[in-house]
DNA sequence: AGAATAAATGAGAATTATTCTCATTTTTTT
DNA sequence: AAAAAAATGAGAATAATTCTCATTTATTCT
């Protein structure tokens, strides 16, 4: 996990420092979205606040960050490498768990289509786009029991 | 505007305050995704700022408030009414805007479609989705010039 | 490799957004 | 119209994020 940390970090040409090899070691491990504060509490105190933040801020710089809002607003972050599959997310809001969710490849282009329309109709260049669900896991999920 | 805004606060009964009446009509006037920032400066501090904060409390409880962010993660509201057009947000990183957009009803159902799969992978209910579409306005828009 | 330069870090102060507290005012009930 | 309940305003408290600056760490240049 170090040793694909700096591997990341030097193929964006980011200096390889130790906050950043712990960060991103913290997100490797986790590989799914995670709140700032949860992140903070992985890493035990090994990374100052302003640097975690700073972290944060230099690998949305090198586009690799994912960063969205949980249903309360809260900042939610997760890593997004090239070649990671496109993904939506589901939200439960019992326990807080937020899922990666693939949606269907035809699915994918109908959407495509759609927003090329919306492009035309409202004189867009439209580059990203996100498919947010909201509801509740319905029994045992990894949070609730 | 302030007749539509009691009918609305009475019909949730929701008793009728002055802060109501004027975050209401605000509301109705602007029909359109805000910031929180920018409606307070709309009121041009009529209401005072915790009393904002609470009156949206009040919409967001009696359901006819939609609160999301936006690709900077600040804050941002919108009136929904009963019978409103489910709709979606197009985010110009240019100047800010947000736009309202409703995608086709044969796209929706087939989201819906999607969404039930998912439901059935994941052993979850859903009961709320949201398609949110990133980009810059090519022209002139209401900010830009 | 070692010195010089540039960049990153930690600690805490500053800033911003939001919630809370409580005395006063407004609304609703009777 | 009086009594009871609820809402408001002002500012204090809290939480999340950014900023500052002296110190440490990484990179560059012989």
């Amino acid at each position: 996990m170090e040793e694909k940390s700096k591997q990341i970090l030097s193929e964006h040409s980011v200096s390889i420092t130790n906050p950043r090899i712990l960060v991103l070691e913290a997100l490797l491990e986790i590989k799914s979205p995670i709140t700032v504060d949860d992140l903070q509490k992985k890493l035990k105190n090994k990374v100052a606040k302003s640097t975690l933040y700073r972290v944060l801020n230099d690998l949305k710089t090198i586009n690799i960050l994912n960063e969205f809002t949980s249903p309360d607003n809260t900042v939610v972050v997760e890593l997004v490498l090239e070649g990671d599959q496109h993904h939506h997310h589901l939200f439960c809001s019992d326990c807080g768990e937020i899922i990666d969710v693939e949606l269907s490849t035809n699915f994918e282009s109908l959407l495509d289509k759609e927003i090329k329309k919306i492009e035309k109709k409202f004189n867009f260049i439209i580059e990203d786009h996100r498919v947010e669900m909201f509801g509740q896991c319905t029994e045992q999920c990894k949070n609730c029991k």
